[in-house]
RNA sequence: UCCGGCGUAGCUCAAUAGGCAGAGCGGGUGGCUGUUAACCACUAGGUUGUAGGUUCGAGUCCUACCGCCGGAGCCA
């Protein structure tokens, strides 16, 4: 019998198979051996003893150390005493690369230790999970929109200035000129958005902040759809169809993940449309009943999102915020021009802002003011005051995190550990 | 940038009140035919982040710096 995978094993009891891999541990107790092997789909016990395999195999104990690249041909088992309830007795190994000296060993390790070894990290058993886990959130989030008539346009890295200009920006010598990482694709959106009526953008974002929080990177992934003709209320009914929808898929797909993750389901089963809509009002006032001193028009910070977020199982919408809060492309609620029609989503259990988004202005005199009153060039933003000047309508969209989204649904405490890859204020390799 | 914490063997951590630097894991050697981060015995492994200072004596106290971690602000 040819190459198999781990996960795939089940289907070949009694047969003789090749499993190409890697060595993740192994224990002997003399006379015979466990070896625990791992291909990237799974994890299998292979059973090694002098009955069952040859001599040269069988020495092979002593030579092969943590993560040696190996490739065994045996007979699939089923044994309810080997975890995961098949293993495979070995007929014989051929070794591809023996290692002695794997760093990470199978025990507890400090965080920048494994930073250090994020490269070899990435193998253990929940850093494979959650990466499992971040593939489906990022393909159920483009399904949820390629299946709603939605349209990827893809919005540029280098931009030449600030999108809102709040954050600070990396900046980039561009042949001679200034250009920054993007913060956003949303200002490109609401263009390909006039073009396409419904678009989503799906790419990197940068944030020069030094921000140094379990919440935060320097570089993340954002999904952000955008629609022509939506207003807030169109916009709240899709983040929350949106959102249930990729967290009923992992659900759905990746259960054993969230067993290897110890990830207590039974909160992420109720995230199902409808979520609990409050105003930015109500939102203060729950803080003031939980004893916080809150000034209404400030900013919520991370412990009051805990708090507002811990009155509620499911996601909640936070909208109408104070406009001065928000960016200057904001549309202003008709009722009270105090008011900015935005809306947050916080994700349970105190992960906060997952989403963030709203209603955009339209109108071409009055976002030409907002522009001046934010201190903003109008010249840069020339093309942008295009879009509300030829064929100008009511549009709507948000921006999820990627990142903070798969923390959410695998339970972790640090972002850092949802992407194969992090970008921190102080790590840049490897 | 500000506030706080940490830095001791390859890794995770101990080390009374300032008084002989230690354990587990990992490595090495040997033992064990059903182990589950296997176990048992033995063994090697140290410029206590760096530079100064106080002291008879500093891992421990003081100063500066470096590195990392967390939080604030900002945000997804």
């Amino acid at each position: 019998m040819g190459w198999v995978y781990v996960n795939e094993i089940s289907n070949y009891d009694g047969k003789e198979v090749t499993l190409k891999g890697w060595l993740y541990n192994k224990r002997s107790s003399g006379k015979i051996w466990f070896l625990i092997f791992r291909d990237g789909t799974g994890f299998i016990q292979c059973v090694v003893s002098r009955s069952d395999t040859d001599e040269k195999t069988f020495q092979l104990y002593d030579e092969l150390g943590q993560e040696s690249s190996i490739i065994v041909h045996g007979i699939v088992h089923q044994d309810r005493r080997a975890p995961g309830g098949y293993e495979v007795i070995v007929k014989k190994i051929d070794v591809v690369q023996a290692v002695h000296d794997y760093p990470i060993a199978l025990k507890e390790h400090g965080i920048d230790f494994l930073m250090d070894h994020r490269h070899l990290w990435l193998r253990s058993p929940k850093q494979v999970a959650i990466l499992r886990i971040r593939h489906t959130v990022i393909k159920a989030c483009r399904d949820f929109f390629d299946s709603h008539g939605f349209i990827l346009a893809d919005t540029p890295i280098f931009t030449p200035t600030a999108c809102e200009g709040t954050t600070t920006l990396f900046e980039t010598d561009y042949f001679g000129r200034k250009a920054y990482l993007t913060q956003s694709g949303q200002l490109y959106s609401e263009a390909t958005a006039a073009a396409l009526g419904k678009v989503y953008c799906f790419g990197p974002t940068f944030r020069a902040e030094k921000s140094k929080t379990r919440r935060h990177l320097t570089e993340f992934w954002m999904v952000e759809p955008e629609v022509a003709y939506y207003d807030l209320d169109d916009n709240m009914k899709l983040a929350e169809e949106f959102v249930s929808y990729v967290v009923q898929t992992v659900l759905k797909e990746r259960k054993k993940e969230l067993e290897v993750l110890e990830r207590d389901i039974s909160l992420l089963e109720k995230v199902e449309p409808p979520f609990p809509r409050i105003t930015y009002s109500e939102a203060v006032e729950i803080l003031k009943e939980n004893g916080i001193d809150f000034e209404w028009g400030n900013d919520f910070g991370g412990a009051d999102e805990t708090v507002i977020s811990n009155q509620f199982e499911k996601p909640v919408m936070i909208h109408r915020f104070p406009a001065k809060v928000k960016a200057f492309y904001m549309k202003r609620d008709p009722e009270n021009e105090e008011l900015a029609l935005g809306v947050d989503v916080l994700a349970p259990e105190g992960y906060g802002e997952i989403i963030g988004g709203g209603q955009r202005e339209e109108n071409y005199e009055i976002l030409r003011k907002r522009i001046k009153e934010f201190g903003l060039s109008e010249e840069v933003f020339k093309w942008y005051l295009d879009l509300r000047k030829f064929g100008s309508v009511p549009h709507s969209g948000f921006g999820m995190g990627v990142e903070r989204a798969v923390a959410w649904i695998c339970g972790l405490k640090h972002i850092r550990e949802t992407i194969p890859f992090p970008r921190t204020i102080y790590r840049l390799e490897p």
